[in-house]
DNA sequence: TTACGTGCAAAGGCTTTGCAGTCGG
DNA sequence: CCGACTGCAAAGCCTTTGCACGTAA
C-alpha cells in the first residue's frame, strides 16, 4: 500500500477535527494521535501494531481508548476496517479504491487498483437493476515466492 | 443463498470421504455429520448455529471437534469460511462461481456469475506474480425498488 | 463547571489447546 | 493394536465494558 501524501493525510486529519467539532466532541491528544498514526500508515496495521507505533512516537494511548477511537474513525468514514481472517482487525485510511491479493501460504498482502473491477461491476450491477455503490474484493492465491513450492499442502492463509 | 441440490451435496460429502481416506484419516460419525450440516445449509451458519442444527438432527458434536472439523473442511477446499465482521466466522459449501449483489437498504441478495470477474482477476493476479486460486467479492448498492428513494441514508452494510 | 474522554483492570465472546479416554482402519 | 479422534474443561486472544479520575470547551 502506498503511503498517503502528507497533504492528503493532513486533510484527513482536518476533516476528523471538523467532524469532532461539529458534534461537540472533545479534540484530544489521543484522538489526534490515533488518527495521525492510521493516516501515516503505508500498510494495514492491527490495533497492537498501532499501539506500538504510537508508543514509539511518544504518544502512548490506552488500549480501550485506541479501540474506541478507531471505532469513531470508522464511523466517520475516514478509516476503513479490514479483516483478513487472522482473528483481529486491521485499519487503513479510507482514501482510495483498491483491492487485495492475499497469499494463502505466507499471508502476504498486495494491493492493486480496483478501477478495472469497479468499471466491470458497475455494468454487472446495472444488468441486475442495481445501483452500484461500492464493492469488497479479496483475491486469494500464491505469491511469487510461494507458488514455486508444493501446491497442495494445507494452507494457513484462509484462516 | 440457494440450497445445494441433494446430488451435489452428496457428491461433496463423497469427496470429503475420499479426501479422508486418501490421507488415511478416520472417517468418523462427527466428521460426516458436520460436513453434511454445512452442505445442507441454505445460508451461512455460524459455529453455534451449526452446533444447534446438529443437535436438532440428533448428531451431537463437541465444540472442539466442530471447530477442528470445520478447519479440516476449509483446508480441503470443500467449505468456505466467511467473515461478515461480526466477531465470529460463518461457513458455507464451497460450490463456487457466484458472487453477490447486496442491497444496502433492504438486504436483498442477488447472485451473479463470477466468471467475468474471475477471468479479469486471473490476469490481475498474474501481473502481480500471484497464482490465482479463488476470490471473494461482494457488491453493495441499491436494488431496483430501493434505488428510487433517498440515496444518502447511512447504511449498515459495512460491518 | 460539566459533559465527555481516558486508562486500568476485569469481563466477554469466540476459538484453540491439553489430556484422558475412545475408536476407526 | 496404534495412531488419530473426541469431549471436556481450561487457556488464549482480541475486543469491550465498568468505573474513578482527568480534561477540553
Amino acid at each position: 500500500m502506498t503511503r498517503l501524501p502528507p497533504d492528503e493525510a493532513a486533510s484527513l486529519l482536518e476533516r476528523f477535527r471538523r467532524h469532532l467539532r461539529d458534534r461537540r466532541l472533545p479534540v484530544t491528544r489521543q484522538r489526534l494521535a490515533v488518527a495521525g498514526a492510521v493516516f501515516a500508515a503505508d500498510d494495514h496495521p492491527s490495533v497492537l501494531e498501532l499501539s506500538r507505533r504510537l508508543l514509539a512516537g511518544g504518544d502512548e494511548v490506552g488500549t480501550a481508548t485506541l479501540y474506541r477511537t478507531l471505532q469513531l474513525l470508522v464511523e466517520t468514514g475516514l478509516v476503513r476496517e479490514r479483516d483478513f481472517g487472522e482473528g483481529y482487525a486491521r485499519y487503513e485510511p479510507a482514501a482510495e479504491g483498491h483491492d487485495h491479493l492475499i497469499c494463502q501460504r505466507c499471508g502476504l498482502v498486495v494491493e492493486f487498483s480496483g478501477d478495472r473491477v469497479e468499471r466491470m461491476l458497475r455494468v454487472t450491477a446495472d444488468e441486475h437493476h442495481f445501483l452500484y455503490r461500492r464493492h469488497h474484493l479479496e483475491v486469494h492465491g500464491l505469491c511469487r515466492t510461494c507458488r514455486g513450492r508444493d501446491l497442495d499442502t494445507p494452507t494457513a492463509g484462509d484462516r
